[in-house]
DNA sequence: TTGTAGGCGTTATCAC
DNA sequence: GTGATAACGCCTACAA
């Protein structure tokens, strides 16, 4: 089924179902709707690829994710589905690349066989091959997370340094005097991985500022890695009394340690994290915390699309710092 | 750049370079070398829209998952990424439609525009429009799970009569006479989805034929959920000895849910669930489970290639039925 | 208000 | 072993 066939039904020509169709030139009511009562008959669409070709846009979006083998996370996930949600409100595909490192068969496929008209890429290092890689080859894209020079590229991030350090402010408001960061792995931490490392510095910078003690451990992203961060850091650092995390994955591990160690949050220990709201609320007692945003995904979309409508403008960042919201996590330190 | 830059520059003609590229007809080494010389050099790769238009096929998939807006299970969400890895591995890319019912755009634009060589149904209801709407148009396609009746249509699926069957069986050799189900929502049972109504058909009569007692539950795709379902079924069926579950989402908050009331698995109380071996893991004691396969992805994509490839070949299916793990959350029933 | 025709970049048929 | 050329289905300048 093609235009020339709909055209014939119809008795006109091509170029008038074509208008018809995109409304760029007046066609009279009477043939518009005999055009249009053979689309709905035959139900006709146009074909994406001819399309595609002839205007040299696809109106698709490429979504780069990290392989499948490394398990994603829930808050990956989610924001993979924010995107595509996005994305199809403004009448945009997706077509998803999974892919880790650069010279992947699934990524040069989608940047240079011009099969998207740009590109969102998740979980971005400070150094990334990948984003050099699209600044080569001139596809607008839009990363989630921002590499070591920023001011270049487009991107949406949590800011987590501050994120972080109000958590910190918090406790310390408390009057918690030691506090402890889980963060992400050690692997991320050595990647270069921002997040992490962003957390970090947030961390240490808010601990000096209020002449705080500071303890910092990574935690694998899963359960049984927090259960034995927890652990380890009730038998190295007893006399931690407060605990900021920005590890979704880890945190029904830390809960659980807490519980074998009869602990209870916060008359003896207070927590406070950068975590989605589900999982905050899931904590027990309710995790207070800087929601993570579910319409982050949205965001990129909103960016790119504006980036491949006008390609020439200057880059905009969005940089997000949601507000903490206070649950029932965090209480006034124990006088011991 | 396109293909007749590179014939420019390497001085042969358009073919020359397709064939070259292709293999389908043989080509000089040295013009080859030639020819990939040049390639190399200017970075280039076939545009997809114009072989897609000029093949009749766009070597992608489309996939359907539900809107994000009803939170995506942990285990759609490793579906999607399991489906995602095994096409990129098949050199295939993955197009992603968020559409619940019928005439949704995004599931339109992908089924009728040919978008797609064919398109894999998640989150399938026994009566599903979608399933009717890509039989009509002739599209190759393939659901997981499958319909009312599910002769016609290739699908890949777990068998969940028989997995719950087992976990009941299971816990009936271990002297259990009064079982609990705890099954996914109402909503969902009532919708007419199939791994709920299933898993309730093998339950019912598992547990009749062993002449047992049986309680069925449902239960929301969430931890609240859980432990909620939990208390209501030590509150009016405290004589129940065992519970089997299909609920993954929920069993956070069962855990919760059996931690409250001071209850030790197995010592009180067994479980035994169809469940991902992660969340197996992840419960404590870890979980007696059907492990749901993490290459469910992987077996529709082959599926659907197969039926890409040879179009007129007869329906297949794929009913999965892991064997179950033993861990540590089934034992003897107490003796009381 | 409508029709004609050329071209987007590829692959494949035919001819040499 | 290689080159010219005709499609694939659509959009749009140009012509009427």
């Amino acid at each position: 089924m093609n235009i020339g066939e709909i055209a014939r039904r119809a008795g006109v020509s091509r170029s008038t179902v074509s208008y018809a169709l995109s409304g760029k030139r007046t066609v009279s009511a009477e043939t518009r709707h005999r055009i249009q009562a053979v689309i709905d008959e035959l139900d006709y669409r146009p074909n994406a690829a001819a399309r595609a070709l002839k205007e040299g846009r696809t109106r698709t979006l490429g979504l780069v994710i990290p392989p499948a083998s490394l398990r994603l996370t829930d808050m990956q996930l989610r924001f993979v589905a924010s995107v595509v949600e996005a994305a199809a409100r403004a009448d945009f595909d997706v077509l998803l690349s999974p892919s880790g490192g650069d010279h992947d068969r699934s990524f040069e496929r989608i940047v240079t066989g011009r099969r998207v008209d740009g590109v969102i890429l998740m979980e971005i290092r400070l150094e990334d091959e990948r984003v050099n890689r699209l600044e080569r080859t001139g596809l607008p894209f839009v990363t989630i997370g921002h590499t070591a020079n920023p001011g270049r590229t487009w991107w949406v991030d949590l800011d987590y340094a501050a994120l972080v350090a109000r958590c910190v402010h918090h406790l310390a408001d408390l009057g918690h005097r030691r506090i402890a960061l889980i963060n992400r792995s050690t692997e991320l931490v050595a990647a270069g991985y921002g997040p992490a490392q962003r957390a970090l510095a947030g961390f240490t910078e808010a601990v000096h500022e209020r002449g705080l003690t500071g303890v910092d451990l990574c935690c694998g992203d899963d359960p049984a890695s927090g259960e034995a961060c927890l652990e380890q850091l009730l038998d190295r650092h007893p006399d931690v009394t407060a605990i900021t995390t920005v590890n979704e994955a880890a945190l029904h591990g830390v809960q659980r340690g807490l519980d074998r160690a009869h602990l209870v949050v916060p008359r003896d220990l207070s927590i406070a994290g950068v975590v989605a709201p589900h999982w905050a609320e899931d904590f027990r007692p309710p995790l207070t915390a800087a929601d993570v945003p579910t319409e982050m995904g949205g965001h990129a979309v909103d960016l790119l699309l504006e980036r491949i409508a006008t390609p020439d403008a200057p880059p905009r960042h969005l940089l997000l710092r949601p507000p903490v919201s206070l649950r029932s996590s965090t209480g006034p330190a124990p006088t011991r």
